[in-house]
DNA sequence: TAAACTAGTTTATAAAATAAACCAAATTTA
DNA sequence: TAAATTTGGTTTATTTTATAAACTAGTTTA
C-alpha cells in the first residue's frame, strides 16, 4: 500500500521552505518571500509550524538595525524530508 | 522559482486514487477503498472532485443485484499527473 | 420479517491554508 | 522636524479543504 505522507511536508509552501534550505542550509526571511512567491503572513505562519515540530531552528538578531530572521533544517527536519522524499516516489514512480 | 503543485493532485488521498489508476487503466470504488485505506465517504467525496475535474470517468452500473463504481483517467487526468510528477520533481530532487 | 450487510452519498465538523490587517522601529521626504 | 514610507515581520479573520459521521437505498441471510 502507498505510504502516508507527512502532512506537514505535504504542503506547498512548507515543502518549499524545506527545500530551498535543504540546499542553502540557512536563509533570511526575505530570501525565502522572494524564492517562495508567497505572502509575508502566510510564510511567517509556515515557517512557525516548522519551527514548532523542530523542523528548522529561527535566530533573530538585528542586521543594520533591522530586524533579521534566520532559519536552518535541523537533523530532524532533513530527516523528515528524506522520509517524505522516500514516500512521495512510490506516488510518481511508475516503476519502483 | 519552484514551480505550482495542481492543488486538486496534491492531496494524499486523491494523488493515490490517480497513482493506482495510473497502473490500472481501471478501478472499481472497493478496490481503491481498500488500497487507499480510506473511508466510504471521504472516497466518494474525491472521486467526485476528480470526475467534476474531468480527470476521470466514473461509471455506474449493476453486478449480482450491487451497484458498480468504476473509475478510469482520462486523458485530461494522466496529463495533470505528468505535470504533477514532473513539478514535485523539482522539490525533491536536489541534483535537477 | 427483522437484522445485518453492500455500496455508496450527503452533510456537519474540524483542521488547514491564506490574505488582510496590524504593529513597531527605522528611514526617507517635504 | 513632522509626516509619510519602508522594513521586517506577527496576529487574526476568513475561506477553503479534508474528513468522518450520519444517512440512503437496496440486498441477503437467518
Amino acid at each position: 500500500m502507498l505510504p502516508n505522507l507527512n502532512p506537514l511536508l505535504h504542503n506547498q509552501l512548507r515543502l518549499s521552505i524545506v527545500s530551498l534550505l535543504i540546499g542553502l542550509e540557512k536563509a533570511d526571511f526575505n530570501f525565502l518571500l522572494k524564492e517562495t512567491g508567497a505572502s509575508k503572513g502566510n510564510l511567517s505562519v509556515q515557517i512557525n509550524k516548522l519551527r514548532e515540530a523542530e523542523y528548522l531552528t529561527v535566530s533573530k538578531s538585528f542586521v543594520n538595525n533591522y530586524p533579521k530572521t534566520e532559519c536552518a533544517l535541523s537533523p530532524k527536519g532533513i530527516k523528515a524530508f528524506e522520509e517524505y522524499v522516500a514516500g512521495i516516489k512510490k506516488y510518481i514512480d511508475p516503476n519502483p
